[in-house]
DNA sequence: TGAAAGTACGAAAACGATTAAGTAAATAAA
DNA sequence: TTTATTTACTTAATCGTTTTCGTACTTTCA
């Protein structure tokens, strides 16, 4: 490994003038700072991140939480393609992603602040995760610069995919396209699952639009038996909906197995939607209804803005920045006619 | 940040021995080992993982390069859970992740090698790329220890899928199933579709099939508009095939389309099969029929063995590990009687 | 011409750890 | 009792950078 001390042998200079030409400070000559970076090329020179971090507790290198209940965030649908665009943001601005240590199994292991700590993460990304782990308040009350997703703390940066609005439009949607009696399997209990509840009932009495309680029911996001079954505890009521909205795309496929079991046509019969907009529901038929949201931009703003919090930590102040998603028409929420 | 001096300073002792005290050194007395670590405790004390890595030249960190063409390899179905498999695996053995820069916009980036040398890791693994990027052979033919995964270079460690024993095993299973006319949709050149064309043939060849060349076709990966089209074209030929394998699941319901859009039904006009075991394959009506790759045991395998060889360069030889997966019965591919 | 400014570089300390080598005291062996 | 060994620690160098403070030499300006 080629270091500075080599350069500055090479080139009869101190290894003081080779730091300062290769970061381009002011006071080297530009003759000499040509030299030592021809020279530092020419001897595969590579810095040393670890003692570059040692010296000015910067390490361009964010951490990153996404964990799932079993496994990691990265086999789920709508944060593995968040994390994709975070990750690309990041890399642009200059900066690394390496995951926090969330292996709960080892006797020995740190927490996730401690793990943070001891790889000087310049910053923290959490989303997809339990938000009530004691680890996981003692991060986000620390002092390090982070960034929830899909997540509100006090005083906290955060991104949010805006499921009020989401909800409100895909609800109006349906209802435009004539439908009345409209069931609600929702996800478990969480900060998005609630956004989206109120959403819907708010825009539910908006929109002069009748709920009963039997339509309104809970699954597991992601959880396509507890959606099938909900489903059809749905058709079995005297009066079922004409249009089933679900906690999220892949769980609506057990809703629409259920559907398709007992013979009924979607959307000839029976309308769904979903939330999300995962790949393959634009490549399945019929294309899912759903409301996609914009995966790009909450990854895009989550890394801008934590990347600028990090950069000047005085002038930001904790905001929060909504993402809308969209409507996307598909093909599985009919027409009902007056 | 409390440091190993820190410690020193409350324990009147030099931080020689601070060090030994935390890292269970022998020649530290029982008592005086009992108070620094409490003592570092109690003051909170968490290593630096920069300065520890300055001095031993380990970081206890893991390179990723998963980069599809356009993106990251996180949102790839297959990847991405061998991803979470060996996350998982390296996090107990108490190593972290890092991914490797894969941005190729910016100016001053680095390669790949540059970059896993600024960072040091102790080793990299290598998915779902273009292995044929003069970058990637650059990192192949460095000195840092590596594990491909599905590729197989030169005296390299590698963990691949039983390509040829699945498409065999497959193409076996809908053998047995009564169909003596099988299309294959083949993926784009590659060192996997290499290894199942030929395993198709081979085993084509076992069973006495007769396989014409207009049943052999090539489309992408993940790509259902290809996969829809040759599959159109399949059941546009004179004496069309009974059952059509497809290069991955994902590309399938393409094909799948193609079929249903004909007014065919699967499996009783048709058979499919997919290929991977991508896990909404399994709550999708019909349940697709496929090869299920064992991702858990890929990623661990990786692990252990890029682990194994960091921990002890020199016996470890390259060796290459296959990891078989296995026919996932659904219900696509229907029985043909005689 | 002399003082003030500016330019281009070097010396050395520091970041937070590890580790080889040394040392003093206690214990064991001769 | 003397010598050898063991125990429990310390000293100091080192990993590869960055950065503050000097310093010698030039240039500028009165």
């Amino acid at each position: 490994m080629v270091s500075m001390k080599d350069i500055s042998m090479a080139c009869g200079v101190s290894v003081a003038t080779v730091s300062k030409a290769l970061n381009d400070h002011k006071d080297i000559g530009e003759g000499t700072k040509k030299r030592i970076k021809r020279i530092a090329k020419e001897m595969g020179y590579i810095p040393n991140s670890a003692s570059k971090a040692l010296k000015t507790r910067r390490t361009y290198n964010i951490g990153v939480l996404f964990t799932d209940e079993a496994r990691s965030g990265l086999t789920h649908d709508y944060f593995s393609y968040v994390l994709d665009s975070f990750k690309q943001t990041v890399e642009e601005q200059g900066y690394d992603m390496t995951f926090i240590n969330c292996c709960k199994t080892r006797a020995d292991r740190m927490s996730y602040l401690e793990h943070a700590k001891y790889r000087g993460f310049d910053g923290v990304v959490i989303a997809c995760i339990d938000f009530y782990d004691p680890e996981v308040l003692e991060l986000v009350r620390s002092s390090i610069p982070l960034v929830t997703i899909d997540h509100l703390f006090n005083n906290r940066m955060a991104v949010i995919s805006d499921n009020v609005k989401g909800m409100k439009d895909l609800l109006t949607y349906v209802y435009n396209k004539g439908h009345r009696r409209i069931a609600y399997i929702h996800g478990a209990d969480s900060a998005v699952t609630q956004s989206r509840l109120t959403s819907f009932y708010r825009t539910a009495q908006e929109l002069g639009l009748d709920v009963p309680d039997e339509y309104v029911r809970e699954a597991a996001y992601r959880d396509t038996d507890a959606t099938f079954i909900r489903t059809m505890e749905l058709l079995d009521l005297p009066n079922p909906p004409t249009c089933i909205l679900y906690p999220d795309d892949f769980a609506s496929y057990g809703g629409m197995n259920a559907i398709n079991d007992r013979g009924l046509d979607i959307p000839n019969d029976i309308s769904v939607a979903g939330y999300d907009g995962i790949r393959i529901g634009r490549h399945l038929e019929p294309q899912l209804t759903t409301l996609r949201q914009n995966t790009k931009q909450i990854g895009a703003q989550a890394a801008h803005n934590l990347i600028r919090l990090i950069e000047n930590p005085k002038t930001t102040v904790a905001q929060t920045v909504v993402i809308e998603g969209e409507v996307f028409e598909g093909k599985t929420v009919g027409t009902i006619k007056p």
